[in-house]
Parts: structure tokens; sequence; C-alpha cells
DNA sequence: CTTACGGCCTGGGTGC
DNA sequence: TGCACCCAGGCCGTAA
């Protein structure tokens, strides 16, 4: 579910939880996604957090310095497809799936939640040779137009999968990679070597409008997708072509198709988003006018 | 190096 | 009501 939007908008929440406080307790239940519970169980508890930020999808709960080597750095959670990760009264009932728990010392507790268990739990330690999260391309919000051009242009795959490489940028899902086609006007097979200046440009800018606008709604909630505090998203009633198979374009009347690229469905608007990018001669008045009236 | 594809796991929706 | 089947916001390992 959570793509960067909605990871941004836990992180938030958490940021207004979580700093100060120190993790007294552990407890797992189904361990099968959490890199070596033994020994988060053993040595998180008695560590103070820090502060919570976002690494792409990934939500990063650094942890307070401690002079040993090998002691922890953070506490690093992916939320995968069905993640939550909220704070609540230790006596709320435990949601199904919740399969960790992290006691705090102001009374609350820390949970996760993940039904198909494609999240991941792990811990950073100072001395480990980075933490992996490295080796992810940039933030699509912090990066430049002309980085944007330069890592997709290098590239011969198409640009939906691009989007979604987390080596490229990282963050995007496919959600978003969509709702930036359908804004840049750019079909989803092309490949990002083809682009021209004016389509790089306007997926840079479609990109980064998308995103900011869906941190504001709080993100887009499908199915699972909930806040630090349990809460849903309303960016879902916003989108343009996500989930709008054989709905009307609302740019052009069209209908909206959905195939599958790199493995994902992809939907676009057959119409606004063609292989050869934008034609030389634009749409006539008339067949515009008689696309557009089409309710 | 690239790109494509199956698999991981569970639940919800649909059609028979 | 039951059941088979398809689909799902992500990512990793393998193969070509």
């Amino acid at each position: 579910m959570p793509e960067l939007p909605e990871v941004e908008t836990v992180v938030r929440g958490l940021c207004e939880r979580l700093p100060g406080k120190r993790i007294l307790a552990v407890r797992f239940g189904k361990t099968d996604f959490i890199d070596d519970p033994a020994g988060i169980e053993r040595d998180l508890p008695g560590s103070r957090i820090a502060a919570v930020r976002r690494h792409g999808k990934f939500i990063v709960v650094e942890l307070e310095a401690r002079e040993a080597p090998g002691s922890v750095a953070a506490l690093i959670v992916h939320l995968g497809m069905t993640g939550q990760l909220t704070v609540t009264d230790p006596h709320a009932p435990i949601a199904l799936h919740t399969h960790a728990f992290f006691a705090l010392d102001d009374g609350r507790e820390l949970r996760y939640t993940d039904s198909r268990r494609f999240g991941k739990i792990r811990l950073a330690r100072n001395d480990s040779a980075g933490s992996g999260l490295d080796a992810l391309g940039v933030d699509p919000l912090e990066t430049t137009e002309a980085e944007f051009a330069s890592r997709i242009r290098a590239r011969q795959a198409r640009i939906k999968a691009l989007l979604l490489d987390q080596h490229v940028l990282r963050g995007m899902g496919n959600i978003y990679a969509d709702e930036s086609l359908w804004r840049a006007r750019i079909h989803p097979k092309r490949l990002g070597s083809s682009l021209k200046d004016r389509e790089i440009r306007e997926l840079y800018r479609g990109v980064q409008r998308v995103l900011h606008q869906a941190i504001r709604l709080r993100g887009s909630s499908i199915s699972d997708y909930v806040d630090a505090d349990g809460e849903r998203g309303d960016f879902q009633r916003m989108h343009k072509a996500y989930g709008r198979e054989g709905k009307r374009c609302f740019r052009c009347g069209w209908l909206i198709r959905r195939i599958i690229v790199a493995g994902r469905s992809s939907h676009f608007c057959p119409h606004c988003q063609r292989m050869g990018g934008r034609s030389v001669a634009r749409p006539s008045h008339r067949k515009r006018h008689v696309q557009a009236r089409v309710r």
C-alpha cells in the first residue's frame, strides 16, 4: 500500500509521539519478515528514540547514540503492501495480524500490523557497514530536474519501470507512477531514453505535484493504509488514472485503460498518453470537442 | 550490466 | 453458501 506520501504521513505522525521516548520492551508474533528477531528483542529495550525520518519508503526510527560498537543505531521498518505502524493505548484491542509490539516509557505502545507480511523490520547497528539504505536512488521531492533527467534518460527501460525502480527514485510506487504519467501525458511503455526535454520536465513537475498534493491529503487509502493514529488518507478521491479502468479521462473523455507494464497494472489514457509522444498535430478542435462532450 | 518473471502471504471481490 | 479464480499499494532472487 504505502508509497512515499503514505510513509511520509506515518512518519509525521510518529514524529509527534516517539522522539524522547524510551523503548522498554519488545514482543513479536510471527517473525518470518523480521531480520534477527532475537537480536532485536535482546538489544533494543532500553534505547531512547532520537528522531523518526523517512528514507524512500523506509521508516527510520533513530536511536540515541550509545558508545559501544555494535550497539543499536536505528530501527528500520518497511510497510510492504499492507503494513501499519501505529501508536496506541496498550490496552486497545489487538488487530488481527499484529506481529510486533514496542512498549514505550510514556505508557503507550508502538504496534506493527501486516496481514501479508511483505514488510520488513530490522535493526541498524553502529558498526555495520551501511544500513543498505544508501544504495537507493534520489528522493523525488529533493532532486533537481537535471538530476531527474539524467537518471531517466540514461536508461532503456520503460518509464513505468524506471519510476518504480527504487534505485532510480526512492519512494514512488504503482499509484503515484500512474498518476504522474497521466499528468505528464506520457505512455507508461515509453523508454526512458526516448523522452524529450519537454516530456521530462512535465514528468518531473507531475511527480512533484502529485506527491505534494497526496501528502497534503495524508495519502491514498485503497484498502489497508492508515497513518500512525489509525486514520485513513483522502488522496484516493483525487486519482485521475489509477483504479479508473473503463472510466472517462478527466481531460479528454476517452476511456482509461489498464495494461500490464513491468509486471504491474498500469492505468492510462490512450488518447492523452500515446506511444509516439505527443502527436505533431495536436487533436483538432472538432475532435476534442466531440470527445470532451461525452459524459 | 540489463530486463522479465515467479514467488512470497493473506484477504477481498467476482462469477459460476 | 461454497468455491475457484483473479487481483492487490512491494520487493527479491533467478534466468535470459
